[in-house]
DNA sequence: TACAACTCCGCTG
DNA sequence: CAGCGGAGTTGTA
């Protein structure tokens, strides 16, 4: 049985849990335990760092490499959406292109993402330039997107 | 089968 | 032309 490392970790956006596999990270996702534990170990740790730069606009990117849970479909979306850059915002309606699929389905893929940041769809906007739904809601979202755009 | 983090199209004013 | 409503679409539980 693999064993899986676990962290909570306290942020700008309140509080994460983050889960790894030999090396890999496969979840980071919003808890509702408000206690900070972090597990002594490099991964982890250097994490943190990570992400409280990219909240100082200090890092532009999450360079690790994911453990992707979820159904072919899934993984290609989310390929497709690792590839867009800091900083820049797409269309549900790009991504159903470049996958031969429709965006509804784009976004029920994107919603069962369960690496936030790590896989960025909250740079995922609607087509009308509205900001579309967003698991922390879209205030978050908004917030991402200009927390981005206002790095330099 | 019903639902979802969408989009397009046609209708009203 | 803006705003609104509804149908079409595709993948999942």
């Amino acid at each position: 049985m693999e064993k899986y490392i676990t962290s909570n970790l306290k942020t700008e956006l309140g509080y994460f849990t983050l889960k790894s596999i030999k090396k890999k990270i496969t979840y980071f996702y919003p808890s509702n335990d408000k206690s900070e534990k972090i597990n002594n170990n490099h991964l982890h740790i250097n994490f943190l760092k990570t992400l409280n730069n990219y909240f100082l606009k200090e890092s532009s990117s999450f360079r690790y490499q994911l453990k992707l849970i979820g159904t072919e479909f899934q993984k290609k979306v989310w390929q497709e959406i690792s590839k867009i850059k800091y900083g820049q915002t797409v269309t549900y309606n790009d991504i159903a292109k470049k996958v031969n699929s429709s965006p509804r389905a784009i976004g029920n893929a994107c919603s069962k993402n369960k690496c936030l940041f790590l896989i960025p769809c909250h740079r995922i906007i609607c087509a009308n330039g509205s900001t579309g739904g967003y698991v922390l809601g879209e205030n978050i979202k908004e917030y991402l997107i200009k927390l981005e755009k206002n790095a330099k």
